[in-house]
RNA sequence: GCGCCCGUAGCUCAGUCGGAUAGAGCGGCUGGCUUCGAACCAGCAGGCCGGGGGUUCGAGUCCCUCCGGGCGCGCCA
């Protein structure tokens, strides 16, 4: 609602500062520090000042006197030394509100967008780091959905490369293994086989440091996988297969899903890179080097993606001299075919339905028997990558714009987040010994190759002991199972709002005792207060009173007369700034400012709450406003928190 | 050396496009459960917004510079 009438008053202003003043550019407003200031400001006054050599409060004064009135606001007044304020027409706006507002107008664009993330490494289990890209790219998809865009989710399986190539090197090399007994392994549910490779990674890696000579193994696996043929590649596969469905059961534990996983073995057969190739040697993107240190190899020159102080040793290598191909290449392929701009399709089959019904697909050599949706071809792309890929995505989108692609790069959007590191203290908590300048600094980064970092399962686990505690010691009567139940729905709150608290652009830290927090500015605060809005409405049935017909009982007289207490009217505006908040979040790439909003919006009414007893309130009409107050608050939080992906328990 | 990010209360972090008196959580201290559940609420203390210069009617926010910390800069992925 809130969102809305900002929308209508942008054009109002727009159009009659552009006519008085030829004004130009878009109309801004901000929202006033002091409520008494009113909803919403208009600052033009100050720019305008400028230009037309006046002083900024006879203009606003002026805008004030000479804007006819407008639907839905009550007074114009000028504030400040030059502000336009606004005070919105609290009876009309509490009347749409109640009577349910129409719904929005169709989304601003049409294309589908295509969000990225996920992207794990299928040779361990998932760790905290993984927990951010994912929760990060969820909530994204999540607020994009809310606000009627079309998004597609992938998440990439490199089944291929040099970490699936490791582990396949260990249990051949380190553990003797067959392809029948790895697939043995995988399938006994007494092994907790992701957690199994994750320990062996780090075993193989630390035998690589010792034995360099053993390096070869790798280089062995890699061949065999890539060749597709023997017990190493069959390995490969029992392996990359397995932890892939380990991946997709932790994500969906944090009610994560996805829609394709395009694999790097179909690009490989399926020659994407050969087509990519072709392309950027036709267009001249890329030329082959015969002197410099480059000699033998496909180089994109520096120019394209680095300023024009750059020079050729700062080139790219696309092809090496042995003719593979390089990362950043393979992702220029990757990222022509999500914009549909490769000229080649993968095939696909689904791979799994997850218990609400939703199937996710997977890429596919040959065709399947089923006819497969229309993935890729996006009109914009999300890549939620770590930012320390920052320099090759920017590679990527050079690539495109080389190729003549301009729009499409573009629209290639890095999702760039910082890592989750751990804090000292939790790094000894995990076992592991710290050097002295270690524990001096902030923190200390995950490594797989270590073994050091902290699992995700485990994560989860933790937190939902934890909240079985709290919910048992509260609710001993309770059934076990459904205890359980309400103590997840806890958990993955808690853990949602932790990576979402923090913007893309902070290092977390990662502690365990901030982690496992339920108090202050948590998830399962905004989650206790829906719990406690709920419980009014459960008690007002206890006693037999019926929900009121709000629409019918409160007229516009009543509306007024109770907003006139300025602390319901706050409550009520904060409470309609939900699709403002996401429009706001769209526009940032940023879904930390809808938990923000989440948080402060259930604070303000815990607030209310415990200032105003509902169900006591002597006063009819009180009462019936306040009860619809409170629903509707309860429905704004409610749908706030499935954006983020936070479930509401029954109680806690 | 070059590029990107960070520096705001004791700690962890918000701060929209440059706007009115810089906010929250945690921690500390004080107070509040016979009420719709205290996983809560209220109050107090705590700030040269890293330093310096500049632009502007106005700077935590933009520009320059310096200091401190992090991450990148491979024919690894």
């Amino acid at each position: 609602m809130f969102h809305r009438l900002e929308q209508t008053l942008a054009r109002v202003f727009s159009s009659h500062l552009q006519r008085r003043y030829g004004w130009s550019s878009p109309v801004v407003f901000e929202e006033p520090r002091q409520p008494e200031f009113g909803e919403l400001a208009l600052p033009a006054a100050f720019q305008l000042a400028r230009t037309l050599k006046r002083p900024p409060r006879t203009i606003a004064e002026e805008i004030v006197r000479e804007t006819g009135p407008i639907e839905g606001v009550a007074a114009l007044e000028v504030g400040g030394a030059g502000y336009v304020n606004i005070h919105f027409d609290r009876r009309s706006y509490a009347r749409a509100l109640l009577g349910g507002v129409p719904p929005d107008e169709p989304a601003v664009e049409q294309g589908k967008i295509i969000v990225e993330h996920t992207n794990i490494n299928p040779n361990k289990a998932a760790h905290i780091g993984h927990l951010r890209n994912a929760v990060l790219g969820d909530t994204f998809v999540r607020i994009l959905r809310a606000r009627g865009r079309r998004v597609e989710v992938q998440n990439y399986i490199d089944n291929t490369g040099v970490q699936v190539a490791d582990v396949v090197a260990a249990f051949e090399r380190l553990l003797g293994k067959t392809p029948e007994q790895v697939a043995a392994m995988a399938a006994d549910p007494t092994v907790r086989f992701d957690y199994f490779c994750w320990d062996l990674y780090a075993r193989i890696s630390a035998h690589y440091r010792e034995h360099p000579e053993t390096l070869a193994w790798r280089q062995h696996a890699l061949e065999a996988i890539e060749r597709g043929e023997g017990d190493s590649a069959r390995i490969a596969t029992i392996v990359s297969d397995a932890i892939l469905r380990a991946h997709l059961a932790t994500m969906w534990r944090l009610d994560i899903v996805y829609d394709v996983l395009p694999r790097e073995s179909e690009i490989l057969r399926l020659k994407f890179w050969a087509r990519a190739f072709e392309l950027l040697r036709e267009r001249g993107v890329i030329h082959y080097q015969t002197e410099g240190k480059n000699a033998g190899c496909w180089v994109m020159p520096a120019a394209a993606f680095a300023g024009e102080a750059a020079g050729e040793e700062d080139s790219k290598v696309i092809v090496r001299s042995n003719g593979t191909v390089t990362y950043v290449g393979k992702d220029i392929a990757y990222q022509l075919w999500k914009f549909g701009l490769l000229g080649r399709d993968f095939h696909y089959r689904p791979l799994m339905t997850y218990p609400n019904g939703h199937r996710v697909w997977v890429s596919s050599e040959t065709p399947g028997e089923e006819p497969a949706p229309e993935f890729g071809r996006g009109t914009r792309v999300y890549n939620v990558i770590d930012s320390r890929q920052s320099y090759l995505q920017d590679i990527v989108a050079a690539g495109l714009r080389a190729l003549g692609f301009q729009r499409e790069a573009e629209n290639s959007i890095h999702f760039a987040y910082e890592m989750v590191a751990l804090s000292p203290r939790c790094a000894a908590e995990l076992g592991f010994e710290l050097d002295a300048e270690e524990r001096r600094r902030a923190y200390v980064e995950v490594s797989g190759r270590k073994g050091l970092g902290v699992k995700a399962d485990e994560l989860i686990d933790k937190l939902v002991e934890k909240a079985l505690e709290e919910v048992a010691s509260r609710h001993p009567h309770e059934p076990p199972e459904q205890q359980r139940q309400i103590a997840t729905q806890i958990a993955v709150g808690a853990l949602r709002y932790f990576m979402l608290k923090y913007t893309r652009n902070v290092v977390i830290a990662f502690d365990f005792e901030e982690a496992l927090s339920f108090e202050g500015e948590t998830g399962p605060y905004v989650q206790y207060a829906v719990v406690r809005a709920r419980s009014i409405f459960r008690k007002l049935a206890e006693r037999g009173e019926p929900v009121p017909d709000y629409a019918a009982e409160l007229d516009g007289a009543a509306l007024e007369r109770q907003l006139r207490n300025e602390e319901f009217w706050q409550l009520l505006l904060a409470a309609s700034k939900a699709d403002a908040t996401l429009e706001r979040a769209i526009a940032a790439g940023e879904p930390a400012h809808v938990a923000k909003y989440a948080f402060q919006l259930a604070q303000a009414f815990n607030n209310f709450y415990h200032q105003h007893p509902i169900l006591a309130e002597p006063d009819r009409e009180r009462k019936l406003f306040l009860l619809w107050l409170t629903d509707y608050v309860r429905g704004q939080l409610e749908r706030t928190l499935g954006v983020l992906g936070i479930p509401c328990p029954e109680y806690m």
